[in-house]
DNA sequence: ATGACGGTAGCATACCGA
């Protein structure tokens, strides 16, 4: 079983580009985000075409995140429990493969650094640290299921040197500050781990290159995506690999996809 | 320090992104 990561940066842009990284890649279950589309304008008849049923936790503009899945799927959380957001950035579902129930969370972490035009508000960097403490206090909850369970999505946290091409430049930034890589540290201590480092312990896992200055041609990446998971899933484990090749296909998002298999 | 580029809202330009 294939379970993936995408932040699709607006589905609507992107329908194409994504129906045809699901025909080559048939993922069982994708996690998007930035999806940036309310229900009414989500393309649900396109994916049910193409074998996926779709979730949502959907929001005008920005942020939204959803979860397609080609077996039986079942909403358990929208947004993060016990956190009142406005944002929408969490998304939780039970599926059922094979008799085992999996609990999937798509997730649409804060970016936390400040607007251009007012550098010195740190109004969303304390919105992203506690978003995280309210996503680590139920992390702890979901382990007392003992289920397979899967943390995937764009966690804007870049967590080593070697997951950014120019760290130095990157120190003061909201999504490689000690803080904030501190939070992910929590998370992988309570026993989730980041499926793709734990099998590449040295390997370039870049899932983001802007679009802007050559940056996808000159590798100029960061490794802002990730796939947790629990000890249940982590059992069941067998690789974790960075699928290029939406990010590579025409009309891409800023993104591309992060893959786990997994034993049925 | 800024903008490179791209998306959305909505119709000119502002905001967001990482």
């Amino acid at each position: 079983m294939i379970i993936a990561t995408y932040n699709v940066n607006s589905i609507n842009a992107r329908i194409e580009n994504l129906l045809d990284w699901l025909q080559k890649a048939a993922p069982d279950v994708v996690l998007l985000q930035e999806i940036k589309s309310e229900f009414n304008a989500f393309p649900f008849f396109e994916l049910q075409a193409a074998g996926y049923d779709a979730k949502i936790l959907g929001q005008k503009s920005y942020n939204g995140v959803a979860i397609l899945s080609k077996h039986k799927l079942k909403v358990v959380a929208e947004g993060l429990p016990g956190f009142a957001d406005e944002q929408a950035r969490y998304l939780e579902a039970e599926v059922e493969v094979k008799g085992q129930k999996w609990r999937v969370a798509s997730i649409y972490a804060p970016n936390g650094n400040p607007p251009y035009n007012n550098p010195d508000d740190d109004s969303r960097y304390a919105y992203k640290l506690s978003w995280f403490d309210a996503l680590l206090t139920h992390a702890k909850e979901l382990l007392e299921l003992r289920q397979p369970i899967i943390l995937g999505g764009d966690f804007n946290v870049i967590l080593r040197d070697d997951d950014v091409y120019n760290p130095d430049d990157f120190r003061k930034n909201a999504l490689f500050r000690e803080e904030v890589k501190q939070k992910l540290s929590i998370l992988q201590n309570l026993g989730f781990y980041d499926a793709f480092r734990t099998l590449h312990p040295t390997k370039n896992g870049y899932t983001f290159w802007e679009y802007a200055g050559g940056a996808l041609q000159n590798d100029m990446g960061m490794r802002i995506d990730y796939i947790f998971t629990s000890p249940y899933a982590s059992d069941k484990l067998t690789a974790c690999v960075v699928d290029k090749a939406p990010r590579l296909a025409p009309k891409p998002s800023d993104h591309t996809a992060l893959k786990a298999s997994f034993r049925e």
